[in-house]
DNA sequence: CGGCATCCGTGACGATACTG
DNA sequence: CAGTATCGTCACGGATGCCG
């Protein structure tokens, strides 16, 4: 194992770049992000990395206290990976760069893919604290633990435990609300967003 | 010319990693932040970088909107780089990577670099807005331009214009206050750092 | 089948030398 | 001074094979 590559430079962002610089990195600890995965669901995730560099890639992150390797209980051999709070202290970079590549998404190419809860990093802004929140798309389900002081930020699917409130709604109008460009009360109000459940926000968001 | 490689997400943060994931290209933006920098400076101040890959990515910063080239008014041919708004704008992507980064930062080692002005981007954090100010290290001097609107947030050795206080401390005190663990006010009371200049910003901070 | 390890072709990187 | 040219090395991406 040869030593990490290193910038050497005494500086705070030199040495951040030393643990995530490297290609793939930062999006591994986004998807983890939305808590334990599994070494195959990273790869399907992650349309592009190759075996050896995601399997290299997840090594460094144990290495570096980034990541942990747990095995699940039985039935089952699978194993799955989860962020340290080390790791998941990164959530201020990925949305930092989330919030200035808002300006170069766009439009959807024909090559991207795309994954549901990727619009909940976004969302995490937004919502601001307010609590668990389930939505719905059109390319999938996922939710928002905002202001959770701990666990996943987010996930795919609907929340494990009880949710503060469901919203439906489209990914243009998810990611409107995400980049802050409309209040979710305000979307709520024009019928672009229905909620649902009776939880205090749920309610909140109904009655305006 | 090879089209960008991407990572082909419909993800705001992948598509940032697409333009400033690469190796180098966020410290070159560091440096940029100091205000325009000829080809030289840059690579004087990034060791280890090689000519060809500082050229490349200047290049592709160009091309993205980054950065602009511009020629020095004569005498002289020489030009120099700076920072488009949309380049300073990853500001905050820099200084969400060196908060993460603190921690790992420790003690110098002896491979590693140090340029006064690195210590610069912790402190426009902990001076939030309260004006310029010049900082004197052991290391050498450099200046924070904390709040302002326009133009480059730091930079090497003293202000252009009037600092609105002069401050001299050594590295290990600026690096506390960079991190948020020494109150400024704090390091004046207890002689950690002198204070001189006549604005409001140094009267407040030597009179407690 | 999940979780890699191996092999291979290509491109990115780092060091040095050289040029307008 | 500001890069370009060259070259060896390493990282990456894709495919395939192995092993519990």
């Amino acid at each position: 194992m040869p030593p990490r590559r290193s910038y050497d430079q005494y500086c705070s962002a030199a040495r951040a770049l030393d643990l995530v610089g490297d290609r793939w990195t930062l999006l591994i600890v986004r998807e983890l992000l939305a808590g334990p995965r599994r070494y195959t669901d990273l790869h399907a995730d992650l349309p592009g990395v190759s075996t050896d560099v995601l399997a290299s890639r997840l090594k460094d992150m144990e290495r570096d206290g980034l990541a942990t390797r747990r095995r699940l209980p039985p039935p089952g051999v699978a194993s799955v990976y989860e962020l340290t709070a080390r790791g998941a202290a990164l959530l201020p970079v990925l949305q930092a760069l989330g919030r200035w590549g808002e300006g170069e998404l766009g439009e959807r190419r024909p090559t991207d893919a795309v994954r549901a809860h990727w619009f909940a990093l976004p969302l995490l802004r937004a919502l601001d604290g307010r609590g668990v929140v389930e939505v719905r798309l059109e390319e999938g389900e996922f939710h928002v633990r905002a202001g959770a002081e701990e666990g996943p930020a987010y996930g795919d699917g609907p929340a494990p435990g009880e949710a503060d409130a469901r919203l439906v709604m489209d990914s243009a109008t998810c990611a409107a609300v995400g980049r802050g460009e409309l209040a979710l009360a305000d979307a709520v109000r024009s019928g672009r967003v229905t909620v649902s459940g009776d939880g205090p926000l749920a309610k909140a968001l109904r009655e305006g």
